[in-house]
DNA sequence: ACAGTTGATAAGTTTTGCTTATACAATCAG
DNA sequence: CTGATTGTATAAGCAAAACTTATCAACTGT
C-alpha cells in the first residue's frame, strides 16, 4: 500500500472508470488495472464491485478511500510547506553573538526582518569564547565572532570590517589631538572590558613592544558601562568603532587615532563545516554581502578554512 | 515521496544513524542512503545535517517528519480498520425482502445479530417484483425472493424450502378432513393476496387443469389481514407454511393437505453476479446454510445460474 | 446478433531499488 | 600525527516492480 497505488485508487474511485482514470494519471489502462489488483491483494479483498461496471466501491473500498484521501492531502500539505520553507515564508534563524558583535547584527537584522517577516529570529547572547561551542553543538546555526575560530569543524566568512578606536571624553586633554603616539598613552588610565579576547592580547603586546606601560585600572563588564564611564571623564578606552558611532557623532566622545596601532577587527559569520546553511541563514548572508559591497568591502566575504 | 521512503526517513530520524536504521528496516546501509538521497532530491533540499554525524534534522527534515508520521499512522489505521472489516467487527448488510420472505429473514437475523453485533443491518421492505431491481441498482446488496429471478445479471442460492398450505378456521367444514381433493375446493371461497406472484399463476393453472373453478372472492393486501380474515371463519387461503406456523400450533387455523397439489416454495437469496459478496453477506449465508442442514435441506444451497 | 466500450491478462521492456564491494570522511587512541 | 574505527556515499550488478503494447473476454446498447 503505497501512495502511488492509493493515488491510482482514488482516481478510479472518482472517475468511476479505469480507462478514464488511466488517462488522468497519464498511464495506460492495464497499468491502472494492475495497480488496483495489487492494492486489493495487499488489502486482502476487492475494493471495487466488478459486477456492475459503474465502479461501485465495496465496503473495503469506501473505508480505504477515506484514508487514502487523508494521506494524499497530507503529502500535498507537506510539499507546500516544504516549498514555502525554501522560499523563506517560514523557517528559523538562530544566531549566537556576543555584546560587540550583536551590535553589528542588529543593523543587519532590521533589513532581514523586512525582507523575510515570516522567519523567526533567535539571537542567543553568548560570550565570544563560547560561541564556537554553541555552533558546534547545534545550539545555534551560526555565530558572529570577531576572530577566526580555532575549531577545525567550523568555517567562517568575514562579513564586516571594524576597528578598535581610542575614545575619550571631550574635556580630556587628549581630545584636542587628532593623533597620538603609543608612548603618550602610557600616562593614560585605560578602562577595559573584563572578558578575554584576542584583541586585548594584541593591544597588550603592542604596548609591551613599545615599552610603554598599559594601565588597565578599571575593568567593566559591559560595553554600555565603559562608554558611560569614559564619557563621564574617566580615562580612555579602546572600543569597536561600531559601538561608539552615535557618541562620536553627538560629540559625547572623541576619537583619537593611535599612530602606531591599527586594530582592524574582522567580524566573521561562523557555521558548521559541511553543514548546509538553512535558507534563512543564506538569506542573512546575502544581505551581509550586499552591505559589505556598499561599504567597499573588497577584502570581505572570503571564505576562511578553519 | 512515497511511504517506503518516508518510513526509511523516519527510521533514520529516530535512530539518528543510517546504519542502525538499515538494520531495523532489514535493509543494507546503502539502500537507506539511497532512499534518503532520493527523498532529498524530491524535496529539493537536505533533510539531515551531514556535518555532525549525529543525525540532526534540518528545518526541512523537521517539517517532513511531522507529516511522515501522520501519513504512516494513517496507513496503520487504515490497515487495522480493513482487517476489522474483514473480521466482521464492522460493516453493513442491506437486504431487500417482501412481506413473506422477511418472515424467514427475521428468524435468521436474530442469530446473525448475536454473532455479529457490530454489523448494521438494513432490511428494505419491497415488493417481490421490485427486489431484483433493488439488487441490480445497488440499492441493496442481497434480496430474498421466493422464485428464481429472470435477470441474467443476478445469481441466486436456494436457502429455504417452504410450501404453500391450505388453511381454514377450525369451525370450517373442511377442518375435519386431513386431506382434500382439488375438486372439493371448487366449492370454497379463496382469500388471496393481491400482489402478483408466480405461485398464484401456478395455482390458477392447476385448478384449470382439474377443471375446477377457483373462486378468489376476496383479495387482501397483507398477510396479517388474510390470516385474520380466514381465522374469523371467512373462506380458505393458501399461505406459506412459515407464515401460519404459530396459528397452526395454537389451533387458530387448521391446515389441510391438497391431494393433487404440492406447492413447494423455495426461498432464494439473490445477489449480483460477479459481485463479491461482502463479509457481512457471506456471514449471513453461512448461518442460512447451517440452518438448512439442520432442517434436512439436502436440496438446498445449490447455486442457480440466472 | 453485432459493434463498441471497458476491464483483464500476457509478454516484453524500462525503471526502480536492493545488494555487494569499495571509497571517502571524521573521530579516536596511542 | 598516524592507523584503526565508525559512519556515510558511490559504483556496479542484479532482481523485482511497474509500465507498455497487444490481445482477449465480458458486458452494453442498438
Amino acid at each position: 500500500m503505497d501512495l502511488l497505488q492509493l493515488e491510482t485508487f482514488l482516481a478510479v474511485a472518482e472517475e468511476k472508470n479505469f480507462s478514464r482514470a488511466a488517462q488522468r494519471l497519464h498511464r495506460t489502462q492495464p497499468a491502472v488495472s494492475q495497480a488496483i489488483r495489487k492494492l486489493e491483494l495487499s488489502v486482502g479483498e476487492p475494493l471495487f464491485d466488478r459486477s456492475s461496471r459503474d465502479g461501485h466501491l465495496t465496503d473495503a473500498g469506501v473505508t480505504l478511500r477515506a484514508y487514502a484521501e487523508k494521506m494524499l492531502n497530507l503529502r500535498e500539505e507537506a510539499r507546500l510547506e516544504l516549498t514555502e520553507l525554501k522560499q523563506l515564508h517560514q523557517g528559523r534563524l538562530s544566531i549566537a553573538a556576543n555584546e560587540f558583535t550583536s551590535l553589528y547584527l542588529v543593523r543587519v537584522l532590521g533589513e532581514y526582518r523586512q525582507l523575510h517577516p515570516m522567519i523567526k529570529i533567535a539571537v542567543q547572547r553568548s560570550l565570544a569564547s563560547r560561541i564556537s561551542q554553541d555552533v558546534l553543538s547545534h545550539k545555534v546555526e551560526i555565530g558572529i565572532l570577531s576572530f577566526q575560530p580555532e575549531e577545525p569543524a567550523l568555517r567562517s566568512i568575514t562579513v564586516y570590517r571594524d576597528e578598535l578606536v581610542l575614545v575619550v571624553n571631550p574635556q580630556h586633554p587628549l581630545a584636542k589631538e587628532r593623533e597620538v603616539s603609543i608612548r603618550r598613552l602610557g600616562a593614560e588610565s585605560f578602562v577595559a572590558h573584563n572578558v578575554p579576547s584576542p584583541y586585548r592580547v594584541n593591544v597588550i603586546d603592542t604596548f609591551r613592544r613599545h615599552k610603554t606601560p598599559l594601565n588597565m585600572d578599571v575593568e567593566l563588564p559591559t560595553l554600555e558601562s565603559i562608554r558611560k564611564f569614559v564619557a563621564g571623564g574617566n580615562g580612555v578606552a579602546l572600543l569597536p568603532a561600531i559601538a561608539v558611532e552615535s557618541e562620536l557623532a553627538s560629540g559625547g566622545l572623541v576619537r583619537i587615532k593611535i599612530r602606531e596601532l591599527s586594530l582592524e577587527r574582522k567580524l566573521r559569520l561562523v557555521y558548521r563545516k559541511n553543514s548546509h546553511l538553512s535558507h534563512a541563514a543564506r538569506a542573512l548572508l546575502k544581505i551581509m554581502e550586499r552591505r559589505a559591497e556598499q561599504h567597499g568591502g573588497q577584502f570581505l566575504f572570503h571564505r576562511n578554512r578553519a
